[in-house]
DNA sequence: GTCTATATTAGGATAGAC
DNA sequence: GTCTATCCTAATATAGAC
């Protein structure tokens, strides 16, 4: 069975974007990759703002889904571990957003609150995990440790990727998230119980 | 006396590029600003390409003299507590380059190894700190939490910026450098002794 | 050095036939 | 749904007078 057209243009897209960044992708590209015609293109996207609108969904949709997390759940160290995964492989398979961030946002101002709309959803996420690890005892923190913990947090899971990318901006097709996932558990590390850190520390070798 | 036109163009691209994002400035916008016709500006530089690539040589040389520190000094916290200040003054000053990099190092590629390379540069200079840190007793800490907090303060230096005026994209104008200090003040305050912990919490303060 | 006028392109988007 | 041909606009850049 045959993938329809519309879906094909936003595959393509995406990885257009990613891959060369979204600035660098014109319609012509677009539609020369999945060999149709520019005129085609335009009869199932009104705009190219339109294409990147849908993705945006798309992330949107994936990302509201994994940081869901409940106010009371009990999460353990390898849970966190596997969220944290989960999260680096939606940055990375949308990862054109973080990396023209400030250009993307400008030219499409109704993406701005819904982007820092997600941005709180995932700090809360951050928090929440952090609180369940305190409640347990496993992390030992202070509420103002824990602001700039969440913060760092949430930055560097926006900009893990593109960062790591710098250092081989030629290719920029192959990313790896679970570098990303480990500097994330450097973070949390120096406030985990002994125990719990040293096991930090091991997950974090796995992805060498 | 006068400034010269040359520099009046330098001058009012940054401003624009700061403001609105490099990509979002055209020439003519640049020529505008400072009542000169687009064709001057172009009797000045060949291109706008070459503008955007003496800025960025203005900001190679502010940080390579900022980040040569030497080897053996010894650093005291509130060194680098002035060093992280002067830092990010610096990038605030040109922060467009960080808010858009993958874009702008795409289409000037003579800038990307320049830029890979001020990154190792300014990275080095971390490590340097906190070695001597280290050898004073101040900072207590394993080889490979010091490789994962070296990255950090790298990459939060370089976004910290953009993530923190992600909150006011509305108002790109006014940026505080002093709450970035006090983030990478709280990444190293976890390895640093209980006494000099304390006195970087309390530099932190300053900022609020 | 500075201006005005204009050339050049490239990219987004539409019209109308098939 | 898909194509070809074309329009429109905005941005970079140049030519030539002053």
């Amino acid at each position: 069975m045959k993938i329809k057209t519309r879906d094909r243009i936003l595959d393509a897209s995406l990885a257009l974007f990613n891959s060369i960044g979204e600035p660098n992708v014109t319609t012509l590209l677009i539609s020369d990759e999945i060999d149709i015609s520019p005129g085609n293109l335009y009869y199932h996207f009104k705009s190219k703002g339109d294409i990147v609108g849908e993705i945006f969904e798309r992330y949107e949709v994936e990302l509201l889904e994994l940081v869901s997390v409940p106010e009371d759940a009990e999460i353990s160290l390898e849970q966190q571990s596997f969220f944290l995964h989960m999260l680096f492989e939606a940055i990375v398979r949308y990862r054109f957003l973080y990396q023209d961030l400030v250009n993307i946002l400008s030219r499409h101002d109704r993406l701005q609150s819904r982007f820092r709309k997600l941005l709180r959803k995932k700090e809360q996420a951050f928090r929440t995990i952090c609180n369940s690890l305190r409640r347990q005892g496993i992390m030992t923190i202070t509420d103002s440790e824990l602001d700039a913990l969440c913060q760092q947090l949430s930055l560097t899971s926006c900009y893990w990727v593109s960062y790591d990318s710098l250092s081989h901006l030629d290719n920029r097709d192959s990313v790896d998230p679970g570098r990303g996932v480990f500097q994330m558990m450097h973070l949390m590390a120096p406030y985990l119980r002994e125990e719990e850190r040293q096991q930090a520390e091991a997950m974090g070798m796995d992805y060498f």
